[in-house]
DNA sequence: TTACTTGCAAAACGTTTGCAAGTGC
DNA sequence: GCACTTGCAAACGTTTTGCAAGTAA
């Protein structure tokens, strides 16, 4: 775990105690490198390294780190959220694969510069945006044509 | 109502019927000219205009919608799914105020264009995308400031 | 010592489903 | 008449919460 740092000093400025479990969890979503991941699997994974972290502290902790600015909600596929470790990653936005759920992430200053202009233009401030594009990576696609 | 003839046409086609149910549904998604809403306000709409449809059949019959190409899931708020009217409308995109939950709607060809463009940078074949710019409207950044 | 935090188990929430009765076609 | 469709109520899976015990500071 790198720079949970952030974390703690979040912790600390808000008056609130750093736990043996909420370092487990924290250290469990740096592990991820940025792949994305929802609660039961944090939960699992940390059952797995036997830290013993209720499922309730999973869930507690994850609206800490979207506050401290260490995760973001990505996406809700089915009926569960799915977070990602975005804390020293440049913003992204996500290509999903309909056929094999392959994830793509990619970045795009001149889509930055145009959705800036498209808020100046509508009096908006932007704060944070979410772009998805479904469809089918080149593997699958062939695959569907062929 | 205009245009629930789409709807039925696809009904048809796969074999399924017209139930009175389904048409007041219909009716009710129409009604709601292009506002988001989430099926439980659909079925109370639909209880105050004495439709005596189940929440079941609302649950049930939204699937169809989405297939049909009458609707599309916009964006899930806290726990449920929210949906709008899509049918005979211009593809558009969300801006939504963090202050006052306002939605604001936008269409650009630049960043349909552009995305575009990004699909084929990596072999990606787009379907369809959502774009939600999080932030705040004119009126709200202008409080939050003064 | 004091308030925050935990685990547990139960509750809450939106959504789905099995079933028997009802109904388009 | 046959299958599709309905309403009901129970089930489902995820997330939240009340509570008493535990613990960081």
């Amino acid at each position: 775990m790198k720079d949970g740092g952030a974390f703690i000093e979040f912790l600390k400025g808000k008056g609130l105690r750093l736990t043996l479990e909420r370092e487990a969890i924290l250290g469990e979503v740096f592990a991820t490198k940025g792949e994305h991941f929802d609660p039961e699997e944090l939960h699992i994974a940390l059952r797995q390294k036997e830290a013993n972290v209720s499922r309730a502290s999973v869930y507690r902790t994850i609206p800490l780190l979207i506050e401290a600015g260490i995760i973001e909600e990505v996406e809700r596929v089915d009926k569960h959220a799915h977070y990602e470790l975005t804390y020293g990653r440049e913003h992204h936005d996500h290509m999903l694969c309909l056929g094999c759920g392959k994830v793509i992430e990619f970045l795009s200053h001149e889509m930055e510069e145009l959705q800036d202009r498209i808020c100046r233009e509508h009096g908006f401030t932007g704060e944070t945006h979410t772009l998805e594009i479904k469809g089918y990576c080149k593997k699958c696609a062939k695959n569907k044509n062929g």
